[in-house]
DNA sequence: ACAGAAAATGAATGGTTATTCATTCAGTTG
DNA sequence: CAACTGAATGAATAACCATTCATTTTCTGT
């Protein structure tokens, strides 16, 4: 026993409100993973964190809501990470579409524990009008973002054929299909090929910007 | 009441044993969409499909394996659609592609009921490794079809700097995402204009052979 | 060192849900 | 048509699980 335990666990009462929150939450991707949004139980979460049963309720008033909270955990551990791109002054266009391509594919962001999460929740969305309007807040505007710099990339260059948001769309989804990829076949692709992938479809836009890695 | 049922519902006992387990997955697929994989119950199930508490366990044994069976039904569905297109005689290699497109984006295929069936699903892939194992199966036998098409245009056409296996991948990969996207937010893509927009890959690496449609 | 406050615990509770199975019912056979 | 067969039913059961809260433990300030 005592062996799964997420990082912090030990220390109990020395930690803020708010660590102690993120410990739960952390506890919660963790479950979510190993046994699936439907197999979580309120026992799992507290036992991988090392703590109590009742501690759940304590913090976060209900399961319900613990899932919510970590659904906006890693929606804005995301989201943040973008827009701290998106609004790099130091970085230009090219830059930032590389930073992107970089961040998404991230060991961070790319840990098959997080990507169980996503589509874990995604899965539910229909059902669940509340999780959807938690990721729909950003979507758009990293769309926004993307668009834009595509559209600027298009000047810069010799693209006239290239529809920003056409490409926007395209490059987003494809982002989307590789972290499936990621999650439900990792014996396939691992992170930095599913990048290559990715940039893959940018150096057809943008041959004259991004050119595939040499060794493939 | 009475109101909400799966099609053949009424005659009960009429019915032959697959044509009831059928109509027991069809009602399952339903609550999966409503309600999602864990707000799913065996009431809920049998209620849509108009038939009693325990007719469930009286055909499938379980609801585990009734879910499992459910995500059978889809897989089936999808990949017996494709492989009927990979092994018709009459169509040659771009219209095997074109037909490839039109089914990944048929109506019956991305119905959003069965959409949140295979991401509700492919949200638990990594807790339960049979859901996988359904899928394993006909992934890479449609992938395998799919890059040997793109390298039979690669041939045909002049298409010298093209890698079909990449091909095969970025496209699937894009498919899937659109496939997402159509699940997630309905009011954005409609299947059409994803359709357009897995089309517009084609076009980028096959130029010559698919052109994107007039109007966007 | 002590009192009071805050955090944490986990046994008990109550509601929900999968599963069972004795009974009912419809179709079939001789 | 009477006896038989197997499908279907749904009340009862048993397992599971979120939530509560009286009690215990730790922290903080004086």
């Amino acid at each position: 026993m005592e062996a799964f335990k997420t990082e912090l666990a030990g220390t109990p009462r020395s930690l803020s409100k708010q660590a102690r929150r993120k410990q739960l939450i952390e506890a919660t991707i963790k479950c979510i993973a190993d046994k699936g949004l439907s197999g979580t139980t309120m026992a799992d979460v507290t036992q991988q964190a090392g703590l109590s049963l009742g501690i759940v309720n304590l913090h976060f008033q209900s399961k319900e809501k613990l899932l919510i909270e970590t659904m906006r955990y890693i929606s804005k551990e995301y989201s943040s990470g973008l827009t701290k791109i998106f609004n790099n002054q130091s970085l230009n266009t090219e830059q930032k579409i590389l930073a992107h391509i970089n961040f998404d594919f991230s060991r961070k962001i790319t840990d098959r524990n997080k990507l169980a999460v996503w589509f874990a929740f995604w899965g539910e969305t229909k059902s669940r009008p509340t999780y959807l309007s938690i990721c729909a807040s950003y979507i758009g505007e990293i769309a926004k973002n993307l668009t834009e710099l595509f559209a600027l990339l298009k000047q810069q260059g010799d693209y006239e054929q290239v529809d920003p948001e056409l490409v926007c769309t395209c490059y987003t989804a494809l982002c989307d299909g590789l972290w499936l990829d990621l999650l439900v076949t990792p014996k396939g692709l691992n992170p930095s090929q599913a990048q290559d992938v990715a940039m893959h479809y940018l150096t057809t836009q943008f041959p004259n910007h991004f050119k595939t890695q040499a060794g493939r």
